[in-house]
DNA sequence: CGGGATACAACGGGATTTTACGGGATTTTA
DNA sequence: TAAAATCCCGTAAAATCCCGTTGTATCCCG
């Protein structure tokens, strides 16, 4: 778990021990950004596991072209407009996807928590995360301390 | 996902991200442009899928003749006849099909939404893209969010 | 064990490239 | 020859790349 700074340019950084996971993964300086199903947090993994699935949905798009087969389109929908693809320079800095961004509280300047859970991390808001009544108080707390600790270096 | 503005002349541009893609299939600055067979909008996709997609058509064909059964000659009829092939200029325009553009409400000045499904991209004109219950409410979501931040450029 | 040297992480910002768009010039069609 | 479609170039803004700087943790040697 680490804290990192939002720039003036919408880039946050990757902290280095996820990110080295994410090489491991065969990434190539690239992740996957999309909005958590049970937390208002993103997520991040690396593009191998969604590409999977998108090859599985990408040929079922249109009932016309795939000689009336039923589709449901929604899927390909959700697989590709859900999930955006952000690559990250020499020092882990990649921009927040606007969307994603907003809908977890990262719209401007300011702290991102970043959280490995195993095939995935969290990116935080840590004001939101603090709210969040289903987080753990071990959790909280050590986001908390964290969170101090990046203040505390002079970037807040 | 993204919005771009139909000008004077009826022409779109392709965002670059699906660009890209048919590039990378061998479009050679070609696209075939369709009505969606599920939604009130167009589809768009590289002329190789469109091969391909014929090629399978013949061969379901086949077999269903050689076991004895009736082929549905329309679902030919449909996947051959109604397909515009456009060709974009190096900013990625092309001038919308006429009748394609007018049966997907896009036959006026105006923003236009692109979002890719995998081997086919959707070209949605957002006022109908919203009023269709039948598209996701996130999916929804993420593209009023791409209109307003388009609007946001100035250009509309 | 301590202190200096080294390596790497996170950050700021300049320089370059790309994108989307306007509109003029040329070609094609009727 | 007029109208329409197509090609092509210029441009402003935005995204991207890439460099240097600063601070912190780690290593190494005495």
């Amino acid at each position: 778990m680490a804290v990192t700074g939002i720039d003036a340019k919408g880039r946050a950084a990757i902290p280095a021990f996820l990110r080295a996971a994410l090489d491991r993964n065969g990434a190539e300086s690239r992740v996957i950004i999309a909005e958590s199903a049970n937390a208002p947090c993103l997520i991040g993994f690396d593009p191998a596991y969604l590409e999977a699935n998108r090859a599985k949905y990408g040929s079922r798009a249109d009932a016309r072209l795939d000689a009336g087969e039923a589709v449901d389109t929604n899927i390909a929908r959700l697989a590709f407009a859900l999930n955006d693809i952000a690559s990250y320079d020499s020092s882990g800095r990649f921009v927040l996807p606007p969307f994603p961004a907003m809908k977890a509280g990262l719209d401007k300047t300011g702290p991102v928590l970043f959280a490995g859970l195993g095939d995935t991390f969290e990116i935080w808001n840590p004001d939101l995360l603090e709210a969040d009544a289903n987080v753990h108080p071990a959790f909280k707390e050590r986001a908390l301390f964290c969170l101090s600790q990046w203040k505390k270096g002079g970037k807040g």
